[in-house]
DNA sequence: CGGCTGATTGATCCCGGTCAAATGAGGTGG
DNA sequence: CCACCTCATTTGACCGGGATCAATCAGCCG
C-alpha cells in the first residue's frame, strides 16, 4: 500500500478510476496528493456509518473490505453491496442530509474521508477526475440494478456464483486477484445476507459449487477453477460493471 | 401539462427536482426553457432503450409510466425500477459507452432527450440545477438499494405493499395522487417482474391486501385506504426517497 | 363472433427456510 | 497445557411459502 505523496499508478483507487474513465496525469497527481494528506484506519467488524448519521463526507477506500446494509425492524438484514479497495462511497453524498443505510467493515480497512469542500476542490481541479467520480456513481447504480436481478430472478446456486464472479472482476481491476484466487473474508452469514438466502442454504450451495469442481473456498481464500464455467452457471455478464473503458 | 416557455413551478420535473433540492428561479427558468424546445412522445409498450444501445442521451420524463428491466438469457425478466413523471433517466450517462439494461413504456409517455452538450450546458447555467440532478442520481442508487432489501428480505405481502407505498410517495411529490388514489397502469405480470414473484402469487397477494381492506385496485386505479397501516405491513420508511429536502 | 391480453382459481410440487444439534477452530485465562 | 467460550461451519429432519401447470373467465377489439 503506497501512501506517500509521490504519484502512484498502482494504488487501487487510481486503478479503479482509470478503469471507469481514463484519468489525466494531473488528475492522478491530484488524487495521490489528497490521499497523502491523511488516511484513517478501522478494525474488522466496526460500524463506520450508521443509518441516520449526517451525510457529510465522501469516503475513499484504499484497502480492506466493508459492506453496506440495512436492517428491518425485526432484525432481518440485507447487505446491499460490498465495498472493495479503490471504491468510493457516495461522491456528492453531502447533498443529502442523512444516511439511509449503514456501512460496516468486514476486515481492517484504510480509507480517506473528504468533506464537501475538499471533495469539490478535488473534482474542480481536473475534468477527468470529476468524470471518473461521476462514473463511479453511475457504476454503483448499475451494480445495484444487477443485484436486484440476482435477488429477484436467480436461484440460490446462480446467486452465489454470480456474487463470486462479480467480486472476482471488481478485485481483478484493482490488482487483488492472484491468478484465479483472491482473499475472501466473507462469512457464510454475510453471504446469506448478501444473497437473500439463509446461512444453512448458503452452506449447502457452497458444497454444491465445490462438488462440481468450480471453486475452492477455504481459509478465507476463494479459488475459481473455471471462471468461464462459473460465469455460465451464474449467467454473469461483466458489462454492467463498466470497468472496461472502451 | 404545461410545455410553453413560460416559467412553471407546477410541472412534474420541477416539482421533483425541487423536492430533491431547492431550485433557484434561474434554474427553474433554465429547465422550463429546455423543455419548451422539444419533447417526444411514445406509445404504450414501446421499448425506448435497449440493452446494448449507445448511452448518449439524458432523458427527462414529463408524463406517463415506463420501467427499466433486464432479461436473462432464458427469458426471466426483472423490472429494476419504474420511471414516473418528473424523473430523470441517468444524468451523466453519456460518460458510459453502452446501456446495460432496457427501458420500456407502460403507458404513452412524453419526454425530452438531451445530448451531452445540451445537458452540460443546462447544468453549467445554475448550481442548483447541477445539484438537483446529482441528487436525482443519488436518489436512484438509494431506491435501488431499497429494492434489494425488498427482493432479498421481505415476503410476498410485504413486497407488494412496499412497492405500493413507494409509488404513492413518488407520485405524490409530483402531484399525481388524488386524495388516496392514483392511476396505476401496472399489470400483474409487471408487478410480478418487479417484485420477483410469479403472476399467480401476485394475484393471490393482491387478494389478501384487498381482503384486509388496505387497498382497492380496479380499472388501473389504486386506492390506499389506510396508508399508515400499509406502511406498517410493508415496513416502509420513506427516508430513502430523499424527497423531503430537510 | 373469434382472438387476444390480463385476471383468477385449483391442484400439486419443490426450493429453500426453520429448528436443533454437532463439529471445529481459534482465543483466553488460570 | 488444558478448560472453556465464542464464532463459524456443517448436518439432519421437517415444514411452508411461493412456483408451476393447467384451466377458466372477463373485457376489448377488429
Amino acid at each position: 500500500m503506497l501512501l506517500g505523496n509521490e504519484i502512484s499508478q498502482d494504488q487501487p483507487l487510481v486503478r479503479r478510476l482509470n478503469a471507469l474513465r481514463r484519468l489525466s496525469d494531473a488528475g492522478t497527481a491530484a488524487i495521490n496528493q489528497v490521499l497523502s494528506e491523511k488516511t484513517l484506519k478501522a478494525g474488522a467488524g466496526e460500524e463506520l456509518v450508521s443509518e441516520g448519521d449526517r451525510a457529510d463526507r465522501v469516503r475513499l477506500f484504499l484497502s480492506g473490505w466493508a459492506c453496506r446494509y440495512k436492517v428491518l425492524e425485526d432484525g432481518r438484514r440485507q447487505i446491499v453491496n460490498f465495498i472493495l479497495p479503490g471504491e468510493t462511497c457516495d461522491p456528492h453524498i453531502y447533498l443529502f442530509s442523512t444516511m439511509d443505510h449503514s456501512i460496516a467493515t468486514l476486515t481492517p480497512v484504510i480509507y480517506s474521508e473528504l468533506e464537501r469542500a475538499s471533495f469539490e476542490r478535488l473534482v474542480s481541479m481536473d475534468t477527468s477526475v470529476a468524470e471518473a467520480f461521476n462514473c463511479e456513481t453511475l457504476a454503483a447504480i448499475s451494480v445495484q440494478r444487477e443485484w436486484a436481478i440476482n435477488l429477484g430472478r436467480r436461484d440460490a446456486l446462480e446467486r452465489v456464483a454470480h456474487m463470486m464472479c462479480e467480486l472476482f472482476e471488481r478485485l481483478r481491476v484493482v490488482g487483488l486477484v492472484d491468478r484465479n484466487s483472491f482473499a475472501f473474508p466473507v462469512t457464510q452469514t454475510d453471504m446469506a445476507d448478501a444473497t437473500g438466502l439463509s446461512t444453512v442454504h448458503v452452506n449447502r450451495t457452497l458444497q454444491e459449487l465445490r462438488a462440481s469442481g468450480l471453486i475452492t473456498l477455504k481459509d478465507r481464500s476463494l479459488t475459481i477453477h473455471d471462471f468461464q464455467a462459473l460465469c455460465t452457471t451464474a449467467m454473469f455478464n461483466p458489462n454492467y460493471l463498466h470497468l472496461d473503458r472502451k
